[in-house]
DNA sequence: TCTAGGATCGGCT
DNA sequence: GCCGATCCTAGAT
């Protein structure tokens, strides 16, 4: 006579929006996605499918805001006027790798590297919504925090993808790697995009009231 | 070596 | 809506 079945079964969400083979498959994104122009990558983005896997199981995101950083002509980039430090050294390498920091000393940022070719330019992801997964993210973010507020931001969205500074550099493009980005099944299409001043880049000038901040509807 | 400040978050009022 | 937490990074000296 077998007990109980497993807590596990119980904190499997009833609602995951998309199933593992929906999610295997759906293409990966290939690198030469990532080598255009920032804007226009920042734009596709929305509605793709960030896909994390650890021991504990498999998280997906759908992307909902994203931020486009322009590389050394932007005042509010990382590499603005060909700033170069370890910190940012993902941001030189090749497109399609993610560029991870911690900011405030707190929270973790992931960003897709875009263009590459030594123009440092990316894509910080700001904000998605869970798809698949969601036990594990409800584990990650604690019972106290709402699902609506699970992945609203760029530090919430890490810690429920479980991405830190060891995801750093990390290749995108990769199936064996344990973080990719798919192409979803319901991208956004034109008209349901918004752009609205990026956040938080106050110190950056004009550059602060710069549209690239791109949100779906 | 020192210091100021930050692409945020969440608790509290 | 306000404000404190917390520590890494880059620039100044």
């Amino acid at each position: 006579m077998n007990p109980a079945p497993p807590v596990t079964q119980m904190t499997e969400p009833m609602d995951d929006l998309l199933t593992k083979s929906q999610l295997d498959a759906a293409p990966i994104l290939p690198r030469g996605f990532y080598q255009r122009p920032t804007l226009e990558v920042a734009g596709e983005l929305l509605g793709a499918l960030i896909v994390r896997r650890t021991d504990a199981g498999v998280v997906a995101v759908r992307i909902t805001e994203v931020e486009a950083y322009l590389g050394v002509a932007d005042p509010a980039c990382h590499t603005f006027g060909g700033r170069r430090s370890r910190r940012n050294e993902s941001m030189w390498g090749p497109a399609g790798h993610a560029y991870v920091y911690r900011i405030y000393g707190l929270h973790c940022c992931l960003n897709i590297v875009t263009v590459g070719d030594g123009t440092p330019e990316a894509v910080l992801i700001r904000g998605a919504t869970t798809v698949h997964g969601g036990g594990l993210v409800a584990d990650r973010r604690g019972p106290t925090v709402a699902r609506r507020s699970w992945t609203d931001g760029p530090g919430k969205l890490c810690r429920a993808l479980a991405v830190g500074l060891t995801d750093d550099g990390a290749d995108l493009c990769s199936a064996e790697g344990a973080l990719t980005v798919r192409r979803g099944a319901g991208a956004a299409t034109v008209g349901e995009v918004e752009r609205l001043p990026r956040v938080g880049v106050d110190y950056a000038g004009e550059a602060a009231d710069w549209p690239l901040r791109l949100r779906l509807k």
